[in-house]
DNA sequence: GCGATTTATGATATCGCTAACACTGCTTTC
DNA sequence: GAAAGCAGTGTTAGCGATATCATAAATCGC
């Protein structure tokens, strides 16, 4: 920087504020350092600046895992909101453990970031307390059914859940499984069930299996889990999947088999992905905003960070149900 | 840290090394700066320790987009390799442009981080020079068929084509189209066509088409490149798609119309993703091994970063053409 | 046309850490 | 028993930017 003002024939504090606040600078030296700074090809230093300034212009981004194709849209869709506005994004893994969440946290609070976005609300009380004396805005997504720190952008678990209950119900299906993740390790997967549990003891019935798959996931384990819920009950008429993936992979099964989907077997996803629509019969799904959660969580902490908003808030999305022909 | 050290009564510099380098200091006062260093929370300002030490701790990532499974999966291992060498990832979207890179380059450069992991071989001179200029190591992936700047870690799109082109060949098959991303975005595909294309030309045949998606693709644009493939020569007999997901959904369409696969219409992916092998018939399909591309990448940036390697290196790694039935 | 503002620029003092060297006791060596 | 080596710790001087205040020049109001 002092080269770049040496040769534009001003002190640093002109070059800097050229670069940072360009307003209070003349037309006349901003050209004149712009120039220098082309012809010196100078890139300015942001931990200095970090130093000099206490701001990072960096979001931390905790997720479970970016090879579950949710995750990895909605941070796609976080950069898309943050780069513009010259944050940079920093990504680590979960891996669905609270405990690493609390080294990330630990580790990422190292880099003095401007926001975090994290996925659920649960949380270890040293990972809350850490982020709470930070003082750093704070995002929790995914889940609308718990109470947040400060922001939270989501939507309900519970309630989708019941919806798929009530699906099921209105055609009169009585024994119904659930397959999803680990119940110590997938909690938004566990309001799922919860909101489907709910629904059926409206109707005095429960359950007929609970299957827990290993997180992470594979489409392969719909197939496992789709076996493993005829082992508890060769008689399940309906089967909620925690993910697409699972349910789409356990549909290609049946139609292997010869199991006529819905009429034996009705089968519901979750997430809406890709190839949802592309079977034979194409799978009924909740559709999940992850986008827009990705884009609203963005949004949210660059309001924070700009004091446009101060107070809690809680967003909650819609979900729709997709009627379409596997329930 | 002027705190901690008075609380444990030594000076910065100790605590600096306790947390640096702890072999450098006694058991006893190491306690006790530790001690310090949990009673008063006290966090380490990585901008304060980069000014000093001129090393971020940081690998920049930069991949077309991370709603491609395959750039998700690959930035997944990445993460899993630097972060237990407690190097933070920063990532970005070039989205199919090298201008969009260059400037993502050019902006990642104020960070300035220890590594660049960049997404093929194409770049602006531009780019090239910043790079070069900031001395810091470069990997180069997903492209084994050009050459790179320092280090490669790739595969040879073009023999994946090729190797497409055989499989086809060998069942005599005589009119075979193409469906990938478009020409002037991706570049990865092209080599892949280019292969496909000397093979056929071996044989005396051409491409009966080559339909260009516009990128990002989705799972619905298979049917599309389909359809578009089917506009040009009714009598295709072979189609080899850029992408799984286009393959899957066009095979399930054809399953949908009663096309018969492969006697009919032999249809081969690339990628091996999740659901290739759940299809009806099973996706013929290449294995790209993105997951190793990324282990092996960051393992090279690490490795340069500690001098560990020295001269310019060239990774590529094994396709496999999984023969399954869709051709 | 003179004091009061406003606009544009500069000087100086940090921000929180580490590199480099200096120092103090011990132990080792022959 | 003196010289040399070593382990452990401290002192000092930056790293490259910005905040803050000071100053100079231009504009304003009446």
């Amino acid at each position: 920087m002092v080269d770049v003002a040496r040769r534009a024939g001003t002190s640093t504090q002109t070059v800097s504020r050229v670069l940072s606040r360009p307003e209070l600078v003349s037309e006349a030296t901003r050209v004149l350092v712009e120039k220098a700074v082309r012809e010196l090809n100078y890139i300015p230093n942001s931990a200095a600046r970090l130093l000099a300034s206490t701001t990072s212009r960096i979001v931390a981004v905790i997720i479970p895992s970016l090879s579950a194709t949710v995750y990895a849209r909605e941070v796609d869709q976080i950069i898309r909101v943050l780069e513009p506005a010259s944050f940079s994004v920093m990504i680590g893994h979960s891996d669905y453990s609270e405990r690493r969440e609390e080294r990330l946290i630990q580790s990422f609070l190292e880099r003095r970031p401007d926001g975090f976005i994290l996925t659920g609300t649960q949380h270890t009380d040293l990972a809350r307390e850490l982020l709470k004396n930070s003082g750093v805005p704070v995002v929790e997504t995914f889940d609308g059914d718990n109470d947040a720190m400060d922001i939270s952008v989501g939507f309900s678990n519970y309630e989708a859940g019941r919806k798929v209950g009530d699906l099921f119900r209105s055609r009169g299906l009585t024994r119904i499984a659930y397959v999803g993740g680990r119940i110590e390790q997938d909690f938004r997967s566990n309001a799922r069930f919860d909101g489907l549990d709910s629904r059926l003891r409206e109707d005095g019935l429960a359950p007929v299996a609970r299957i827990q798959l290993k997180l992470p996931m594979s489409a392969r384990d719909g197939v496992a889990g789709l076996d493993q819920v005829l082992d508890v009950d060769p008689l399940t008429q309906a089967i909620f999947f925690s993910a697409d993936a699972l349910a789409i992979s356990a549909l290609l099964e049946c139609n292997r088999r010869g199991v006529r989907v819905p009429e034996q077997m009705a089968l519901c996803g979750f997430g809406n992905y890709d190839l949802a629509d592309a079977t034979m019969p194409a799978l009924t799904t909740v559709a999940v905003p992850f986008e827009t959660i990705g884009e609203l969580a963005a949004t949210a902490i660059l309001d924070r960070i700009n004091d446009r908003v101060k107070e809690p808030r809680r967003i909650t999305l819609p979900l729709q149900l997709l009627r379409r022909g596997s329930a």
